[in-house]
DNA sequence: ACCTGAACACCGTTCAAGT
DNA sequence: ACCTGAACACCGTTCAAGT
């Protein structure tokens, strides 16, 4: 595969980056690879993401941008922790056709969360962490901005939702049996409720 | 460093890698770095671990023998918040220096959730989650019991409690920069504030 | 069986040199 | 500014060869 012509490098780097994400689990985004796919050398790859995680949160930031971008959290005619629950349960199965199953949350940790996974796996998944953490920040923000949110630490919030998403991607990951998914979204619901109602 | 005297080399390797878990994140279990610190060749390290994922594996299970055992959490000079505060803690991270709790889940991951894992593996899984699960609700009955934690249903409590801990161990095997064990503690506050504050 | 060390195929990063 | 490709210092794994 080729990157298309009519892109300058900047842009074949970050396609070839894409397409690469999309592929089977083994396929990491290395520089040689990706520049090989891109057709640039790994010295004009290195000018334009002087290190591997510049790239990857870039190429990221581009996906996340498609998959999030209907996002109904603006949406004043539904009540602001019902919006939240949406929100954050949006980030735990992104949906839409340029994420496939691969690409979820689910794998990404089962890719990245092994004793020999290499240092540049787990900065991939740490870049998904942030740009995850980063939206649900804004959202917090603008529930804040609107009045439906009392005043308080967003990012303090935004690490602790965060942090039960990711748990509940380990339930996820093991269905006990009974109606698990009513449990996740439970639990999901019990933090979002802890944050419109504690002092965070 | 060298390994002591008068141990065999499958010895001196797993004292070798031991010790290197107790160092500073960065000093990552290379197969040289063990085996230079063992004293043994690349190829003798090989010899007695096929992959580098069984040596973290033997390592982490002899490591994981020394656990927890005195649970504090009826001592009722200490306020209830803390004492619970320090058991689901416990669970998140057995003590010692020479512990690694974020090698040992992700190993406990990599067994447990691959596509292959035998039905009986994941079993295991779900058994150890169902344990972690009874104590926190024992430690939450002791608490409402005590009068310290206002009456609610202490199975969702624990079920969300143990979602917590859960996400914040998946934050401890990818620590970011920053002082992440302390933020690891800050979320765990905020869950636990929410269990004594909000109706659950 | 146990051990050696070279060799292989990767990795991210740096850098003198070109345009 | 943008780009090249070699070079450096790592990785895990394989393997013919020794004892």
């Amino acid at each position: 595969m080729q990157a298309p012509e009519g892109l300058n490098s900047r842009e074949r780097i970050l396609w070839a980056a894409a397409t690469m994400l999309g592929e089977d689990a083994g396929s990491a985004l290395s520089v040689r690879a990706v520049a090989a796919r891109a057709g640039v050398s790994t010295g004009s790859l290195r000018h334009h993401f002087p290190r591997q995680r510049e790239l990857i949160d870039a190429v990221l930031g581009r996906v996340y941008d498609v998959v999030l971008r209907d996002d109904t959290i603006g949406d004043t005619s539904v009540p602001a922790r019902e919006r939240l629950l949406t929100s954050v349960q949006r980030l735990l199965a992104p949906e839409g056709p340029e994420i496939d199953a691969r690409e979820g949350w689910l794998s990404a940790l089962d890719r990245y969360a092994k004793p020999d996974a290499t240092p540049e796996a787990r900065e991939e998944f740490l870049s998904i962490e942030r740009e995850l953490r980063r939206r649900v920040e804004v959202a917090l923000k603008l529930l804040q901005d609107e009045g439906s949110l009392p005043p308080g630490d967003n990012e303090r919030r935004a690490r602790f939702l965060l942090t039960v998403v990711n748990g509940t991607s380990i339930s996820q990951a093991f269905p006990a049996p009974g109606s698990r998914l009513q449990n996740e979204i439970d639990v999901l619901r019990i933090a979002v409720d802890c944050v419109f109602e504690t002092k965070i």
